[in-house]
DNA sequence: CTTGAAAGCTAATGTCATTAGCCAGCGATG
DNA sequence: CATCGCTGGCTAATGACATTAGCTTTCAAG
């Protein structure tokens, strides 16, 4: 191998720097290859396109979010478990929105494994539950929207009132967990 | 006026049919100046640029989408009232979804009071839960953040597994219902 | 009939992504 | 030690787009 300069992996990290300090739209190749010190066909080496970098970034960041996450829930389980792991998931939006918005949604193969992974953490942290199978899907699924939903509108600024914000995330995590207390197993 | 031909209004019109057919991201002068029969900067007498089209569009689909969800509530109060509402949020979702992701976040001072309409219908569709000022705020945040949530996930293709997607609405319905029940008034 | 604004057009510029094809450095091989 | 071939970088070129400038045509009002 010559000159180890740059690598698909430092093309990541690259991007992720110009993902956090100015949002995913900013993120180009042309971009990247200005901070690489290096013309932006030159990337190409390292990247099949534009499409993939973001795939890769989406990726990353995904890793990272759910390692977060699971981080939050060890040593914990049923109601405080569920609390713990929605803070996180708010806290590590709140602390990066942008690398949270280059998550991409859809179903990559690349990332499925990382998908999962984050799956696997929510259904870990319904386990207290007693939900049998497909309701803990359901369960699983509501939480993530709730969670999901919160953050996009957080961030994308779409809460304009002055009430508080914490409060208001509180009072999500109150209906998840009611939520699913009251949860009738139903057909 | 000489030639009628286009207009604003026209051209959010052509907007409208190409993020139906092809999502937000196919929104391009280019594609709207193709299907009007027209040269791109020819649009410039109509529009002010992509980024104005935009919020042009993101207005238009808000309104429909505030008038639908209101039509879903008119006679009806109380869980019957909020159910009919986040049932109305995802049908309107499920059967234009490259519509309802065309609305955007950041708070445009254009779109501000169609907005506005919006949390109206929502404070409205709450107002039988009895909940103090800054109570119903928190509580119709909440219900944003799950069926804007859902509805993203859901149109983004993050729910894979084969479980009913009806069924886990339902039960997300259900958990902010739930939730806005044992809603203690503290602080 | 004249005229002026509205609405369209062409030409030009700048930013990107992406492809093609060229060149240099370096490590392994003889 | 000389060379070969890969690897990573480069320049040039193409093709979308957005956007601006400046020209032209058409129509309606006077």
């Amino acid at each position: 191998m010559a000159r180890a300069a740059l690598s698909s992996k430092a093309v990541v990290g690259l991007a992720l720097e110009i993902v956090d300090e100015s949002g995913p739209a900013a993120l180009t190749l042309a971009a990247v290859a200005a901070r690489a010190g290096v013309a932006p066909p030159s990337l190409y080496k390292h990247v099949r396109n534009l499409a993939e970098l973001r795939v890769l970034v989406s990726g990353q960041v995904m890793e990272e979010f759910a390692e977060h996450g699971n981080a939050a829930v060890l040593g914990r389980s049923g109601d405080d478990a569920l609390r713990a792991l929605m803070r996180a998931w708010r806290a590590y939006v709140v602390r990066n929105p942008h690398r949270y918005a280059a998550i991409l949604q859809s179903p990559e193969p690349a990332t499925a494994a990382i998908a999962e992974r984050l799956v696997d953490i929510l259904l870990a942290a319904l386990r207290a539950y007693d939900l049998e199978g497909s309701q803990a899907i359901h369960a699983a699924r509501c939480m993530r929207a709730a969670a999901h939903g919160f953050a996009v509108l957080e961030t994308g600024g779409a809460f304009q009132l002055p009430e508080d914000l914490d409060e208001s995330y509180e009072l999500l995590i109150d209906m998840v967990i009611a939520g699913l207390r009251r949860e009738p197993p139903r057909s």
